[in-house]
Formats: structure tokens, sequence, C-alpha cells
DNA sequence: GCGTGATATGGTATCGATACCATAACCAGC
DNA sequence: GCTGGTTATGGTATCGATACCATATCACGC
């Protein structure tokens, strides 16, 4: 940078004033200025900047897994918000633990990012200390959970799986059961699987462990859960996935073993995919606004940067699209 | 950092090793100062050290878009391998334009990234201009490109498209379209395309601008593709999808008109997807190692760092899978 | 007993930008 | 013509950690 304030005949508080602040400095000189910058291919020193301004340009998001949809389709949100912006995303994966998330949080924490987006709602009380010491906002997308942290963007778990189920009891279906990703450390599913649980009670029907299986995510599980239920649960007439990749691996069992579908059993997804719309019959499930989470939790964290104070909840919605298979 | 060294009856510098290289510190000396910086909470200023030391511990990737079953595969696997070894990922999008790359790397690289991830082997000279200057390693990751900036870690989409036309061929279809997602700046469908074409004419089979389809990336265009290719293009008796969500779309579609595959027409995918291996008939496509890329290529970038030359290539390879709609 | 090398620790300067305060230049208005 | 306010720019100290070199301590061998 004194490089550059020597070629240009200004001092080097001048360059810095011209790259961060440009309206304080005079046209001619900040014409003059980046051109010697261009000439001298100079690029400005983050960490340097950062640690006299105490302000660096990251901002920290902490995801269970990369390799989600759901996720993926969230950080791209936050990611579209805050480039134009000049802000840079710092991503890490707790792998769905609490240990992993307080690992790579005190990691990030060291690196002095502008707000932290958790997508997670528990977290150990290290963790909750470390955040706190930090001053730092905190925005957690997982559930608009009772008290959050700072501010909590996104949905609410339990309305969704308890209009997901819901939705069931109205079209009649008397033995409803309930899939979902078995992991230990997901507050979500927790959440949702008691929605489910409340929802069956409060009409009267039969809830219980019997119907409440745990398996994997993915497409494979699905089918096996649906010859499970088909073969061994043979009172089950409908099943709400709590994932939509095991929706999908449902209603592809049921096409190969002809089970019809709503006749037989109903089958009613979480989350909705592309493809799940598009099978026949169009797989009913929930559409959450997964792009619109992670747009409005940039947007959040970068109001509070801005001094905004927390806004509790933002509660982005969900939809069920209701198609052929309930 | 000065109020623990003060607490620990030590100067800051010795805290810095603890931290740092605790090897060089006094066993029991470490043990003060850890219990020390737990009491106090102290968090080390990142931006501080680096300005010092000159070294961060970020390392930046770009890509694409954040949207896409591959990419986030490969990052997971950077994250992944990143994360133990204390490096954080910063992830940025080039929306799939050379400028959205440059002006992203730009702002990357005040920040002072170790290494750069480009999942992309074509950039403008300003970009290449920035990268080489910065003096940082560079890993391309898209394609096994002929002159990499540095090192390029992934596998031949050449070798992979022809190997998948002609697998086509050796099966005797004879009227071979392609189907890409259309994306101007996306040099690997480029790349794709002539290595369908070369395969088509190696083989003395007819190829042509008719037989060659753009459209978006998504399932609901893969139905209309193949749509449009049973009712305009009744030759045609064999499809290449470069993208797994198209195969899907139109794997969906015969079965709605009631087309059979591979009878009427076979269908092949660039990209295997897991409902794709599901579908009844399951479909032939090409099994990447995407997880295995951003893994080699995190481990390529460290290797870069610690010292070690520019490796040229690392090839993942590919893998074939040939099942039923082929 | 004393030199030698290894180990552990400290003092000081410094990385490159920016905050703070000062100053210079200029203009409007009475 | 001078004051008061606005705009543009500069000097200096400083953010918090670490590199470099120096020094203290100790064990060991002859």
């Amino acid at each position: 940078m004194v490089d550059v304030a020597r070629l240009a005949n200004v001092a080097p508080i001048t360059v810095s004033r011209a790259l961060s602040h440009p309206s304080s400095v005079a046209p001619e000189t900040l014409d003059k200025i980046h051109r010697v910058i261009k000439q001298l291919g100079y690029v400005p020193n983050g960490p340097a900047g950062s640690l006299k301004s105490q302000k660096t340009q990251l901002i920290a998001a902490v995801i269970p897994s990369i390799n989600h949809l759901f996720l993926t389709a969230m950080v791209q949100g936050v990611s579209d918000f805050l480039s134009p912006l000049g802000y840079h995303l710092m991503l890490g994966t707790s792998g769905e633990t609490l240990e992993g998330e307080e690992a790579i949080v005190r990691a990030f924490l060291s690196q002095r990012p502008r707000a932290l987006l958790l997508h997670n709602t528990v977290h150990t009380t290290e963790c909750v200390n470390l955040i706190r010491a930090s001053g730092i906002p905190v925005i957690e997308t997982g559930d608009l959970c009772e008290q959050p942290l700072d501010t909590a963007v996104g949905f609410s778990n339990f309305d969704a799986a308890y209009t997901l189920t819901r939705h069931l009891i109205d079209r009649g279906y008397e033995n409803i059961a309930c899939v979902y990703a078995r992991s230990p450390h997901n507050e979500r599913t927790q959440t949702r699987i008691k929605a489910y649980r409340a929802a069956v009670n409060d009409a009267g029907l039969r809830s219980g462990p019997d119907l409440e299986i745990a398996t994997d995510g993915d497409v494979a599980s699905g089918a096996v859960v649906l010859r499970d239920l088909i073969d061994a649960r043979p009172q089950v007439d409908a099943a709400v996935f709590f994932g939509g990749n095991m929706a999908l691996g449902a209603h592809l069992e049921c096409q190969k073993m002809r089970v019809p579908i709503p006749r037989r059993i109903a089958i009613v997804a979480f989350e909705d995919t592309e493809i799940g719309a598009m099978l026949a019959p169009a797989i009913t499930a929930l559409r959450i606004p997964r792009y619109a989470i992670g747009r409005e939790a940039a947007r959040v964290a970068l109001a509070r940067i801005g001094g905004g104070s927390p806004s509790g909840h933002v509660d982005v919605g969900f939809e069920l699209c209701i198609r052929e298979t309930s």
C-alpha cells in the first residue's frame, strides 16, 4: 500500500480511504489511485486491515453436512446475498454432533467472523459461552425454537410436521406411521416426531413405537422401510417421511411391488423434491423456502452487524403441496 | 494474549508458542497456560497472527454453484480433509461466468488464503495474472486440462464422455443424440460434446446439430427433451445426457408415455444418481468419485503449501456402470 | 570444575492497514 | 475581510500476534 501511495503522490491513509470509503476522497485522486493500483497489481492485505479495524469480512456458517439439498440451497441463498456486499462465507460442518459444532465454532471464532450462522438450535454450554463471549450476532436456522440465542430464521418444524400429519388424518387415514433418519443429536427430527405424535393423538388415533421407524436417510432405506411396512404392518395405511429421499425410495418400491398409492398406502414427504413432484402419482410434500432461509439469515445477520437489534424470529413459513399420493 | 501471559507468569511469546508450537514449551508451562486460557475464555486473534506470520488458515474454493450434487460432494471432501488439520474453507460461487470467477478470486485473494481451488479450467487473463502474482498454489478440479495453472485434480471429461458414447455405439445404437445443459461459459460441457462427436464420427455414424440438444439442466427439461425426441426425431434410438437430472426426467417421461427403454430409445447419463440406479429399468451412468476429487484436491493443496512441487495431474478416474437403459 | 550443547523462555521490532486527531484549502455569508 | 463550516488529506500511534535473536538454565562428559 505504501508503494501505491508513493506512486500516486498521496499518503497511505488516502489509499486506504480510496478503497474503504471512496466517497471521502476526491474523484480525481480516486482515479489516480485506482490507476496505480491496477498498474502495480496491488491486492489489499485483509488480515492487516482486520487487525486494526477489528472487523473482518467473514461470515461463518456451520451446517451439519454440505451434502444435502436442503442445506446447499440455503447456503446458496447466504452466499448470493453476501458476495455482492463484500462479505465472504466461511463454511464448516459439524457432522451433526454437538462436539463437532463446538470445535468448528471455536476454530471459526478465532478468525473473528462478523456473524455466525448455525443450522442447529441445541448447543453445548461451552459453545454457548464461546458465542456469547465473542459478542457477534448468531443466526440459528434449524428451527424456530423457543429461546434463540439471538435470532432464529426458518420455519416451525413442529407446525410443519403437524400440518403434514394432520393432512393425512383429514383424508381419513387411521394408521399413520412416521419414518425418520436416525441421527441421535438432531433436535429437528425429534421435534418433528413429537409433532407427528401430537397430531395423531389429538385426533384420537393410535401412536406407538411400532409406528415410528428409524432408518438411514437415503433412497434405498426408504424402499426397505416401505417393503417392511407392507409386509409386517399391514394395518398401516399412510406414512409420513421426514426426508425427501426416503419418500422417493418408498414410492419406487411401491411401483416395483405394484402396491397402489394412495389406495393401499399413502405417502407424504417433509421435503419436496423435483423428482417427487414428477413421479406418477406425484408425492404430496411440504415445500420449504430453503433458499429464502439462507437469504433471510444473511440479511438478518448483516442487519445485526449494522446495529439492528435481534429480531427474535423470522418465519419464512412452509407450504403443503397436496398431490396424488395422499 | 498478554492477559493470559500475565496470569500464567510467562511472556506473551510463550503463550503464542503454547498454541502454535506446543512441543517447544515445557509440559507444565503448557498446562498452566491452557488452564489460564480456559479460565479467561481466551480466543486467539487470527487476523493478528496472520498479519505477522503472513500465513492464514484459509483455503479458498470457487465453484460454479453450491446447489449441485456433484459440487457439494466434492466440497464435502475438501472440508472433511481440511478441518481436522486446522484449515478453514472459504467458499464462493462464480455463477458459471468468467467475470464472476475473477471477481470472487480477487476478493478472496485479499484474504490471503494459503491455496485456491477452482472448479474450472478457463479463466480470464486478468484472473490468471492475479493468481500468478499471489504466488499461492491453485488446484483446478473441473477437468484434467492440458495446461493446468499448477495442478489439476479430477477426471478427463473427454475420455468420460467418449466412453459413455462409445458404450452406446458398441451396443449397436446408430442415431445417438446428446443432451446438455445450456451454459455458454462451461468449458466442461463443450469438451463433453466434442468427445461425443468424436466417438460418433470415429464409428462412422452421423453427427450434426440436430442431434445436439441444449436445454436447462433440471428434471423437467429432460422430460421435455425426451418427448421432443420421440415426437420429432423418431430415428434417434439413443441419447446421452450430460447431467443426471435430465436423464431422470427423460426416464420418467418414457414411463409416462409408455415408451420402452431401451427398446425404443436408450438412455445413459453422465452423472450417476441414487434414484437413477433404483429406477426400473436402472439408468446406465458414469460414476465419478466426486468426494475423492475434493479430498484429493485438498490433499494436493496442503502438500503444495508444505513445499511439495506441482503434481501436474491427479486422475481419480471414472467408472461406467452399465445397467438396464442401454 | 568447566565447557558444550540442548532446552526453555524472554525482549524487541515488526507485519500492513486503519483510527484518531490535526491541518490545510476552500467557500458562503454577513 | 473575517468567521465558521465543510471537504480533502496527512502524521502518528496502534491493533495482537509472531519472527528473530538473545539469554538463562540444566545435564552431561572429561
